[in-house]
DNA sequence: GTCTATAACCTGATAGAC
DNA sequence: GTCTATCAGGTTATAGAC
């Protein structure tokens, strides 16, 4: 038992139930559709609090969303270097590297209910003071993954293989969202199979010839 | 040229107007982020003739998302047709079913730069008012492609093949995210060439073997 | 059919008591 | 660190003149 509150963890409980209300209906209501008294009240705490602990709404949602985000980059990063080493100088099989790409975000959904709609809402339309911030900040995480696929898929073009990389991400951004509806969600074995299934067809999209000779494609369509 | 002013033709243009604006503003900032005023301003009409000609913020959103995605619903349907009568009876090769089922989204998307955010929106997070409305009108347009699968694909169990269907509108989702923010979004030639690629990415994709077992997997999981 | 004026309410942010 | 009270400006919807 705690006989002596700690001053780190009472400082916590406010900003973090401030936090995790803030994931909930940013999440079902998107940045404009919800207000702070609404944010307050779910997380019972005073409306005056809220500026005391945040400073403005923006910051906010943005430490909403980052508290998600960075370890999702982090963890990645961390399965890929393991993978690669692992694979000791050789080329790390396709299967890997998208078990490693997917495996942090896709846990992160299945453990936190809200987080779906609010990866969706800041991936396709952030709220315009997101989309520098995001696009400062998500491409280290991205690019040693088209690096890594590059490197066993010596066939694809970098802009076909970028290109695809986007496909990737929308099949795991729909999954998510779909996920978040289902009962299953909890169920690991299940989500195991949904992620191995996802790896599956992903890996056979990528090893498929491509229909475009790398120089019909500006370089970097998508990016 | 028109010498008398056609009684249709005017009322049309008030609500065409109000009708664009809003595409454009629903589609950048969302239903909470743009208000009545800034509408009205957009479209060069007043405020009292928004709701005179919509009745309601929310029958005016109904109305701008439900006048891109009725003919888009239609047009897939009507494509679909047309290929199952061109196979007479056999099955439809997979790579045509996919054609017929992302080409008139990709199109529209194509036409209206500000359609790609507000289908994202719609599909991915819709405002609560419109999920009920999404859910009755969207699936009709839908089955019928997974239904041709099953015909084309008969090794695959249903449920196998209603989540790959999933997986393949998120990639045409995340496709049309990208393309709307690229210059050569005007190309018709590159345009044609990446719906081509997302149609061999995901017909490789669906032709896969599954890892999943029908059994392992409860019926409909994916709705 | 189009407009103005206004009602009734909600917004984020702040100042200052405790 | 937490609260209340309040500000200035926004919101949708409506009533009624033209």
């Amino acid at each position: 038992m705690e006989t002596r509150p700690n001053k780190q963890s009472d400082v916590s409980t406010t900003t973090e139930s401030l936090l995790n209300a803030a994931e909930r209906l940013f999440a079902e209501h998107g940045y404009d559709g919800v207000g702070m008294r609404a944010l307050a009240d779910e997380a019972g705490v005073n409306l005056g609090a809220t500026t005391y602990h945040y400073g403005s709404k923006q910051k906010l949602y943005i430490e909403t969303v980052m508290r998600r985000f960075r370890p999702i980059g982090e963890e990645r990063i961390k399965l890929l270097r393991l993978a690669e080493k692992e694979a000791k100088g050789k080329p790390v099989p396709v299967e890997k590297i998208l078990d490693c790409m997917l495996r942090p975000p896709f846990m992160t959904v299945l453990a936190h209910p809200y987080f779906p709609a609010l990866l969706a809402r800041n991936l396709f339309m952030p709220p315009p003071f997101m989309q520098e911030l995001l696009a400062k900040e998500l491409p280290p995480f991205n690019e040693p993954f088209v690096a890594a696929l590059a490197r066993t898929l010596p066939n694809l073009s970098p802009e076909v293989l970028q290109m695809r990389d986007v496909f990737a991400g929308g099949v795991l951004l729909m999954v998510s969202r779909q996920l978040s509806k289902m009962p299953m969600r909890n169920s690991p074995d299940f989500c195991e199979m949904v992620l191995k299934e996802m790896v599956t067809f992903i890996a056979a999209g990528l090893r498929t010839e491509s229909t475009i000779s790398g120089s019909d494609l500006p370089p970097m369509a998508f990016s």
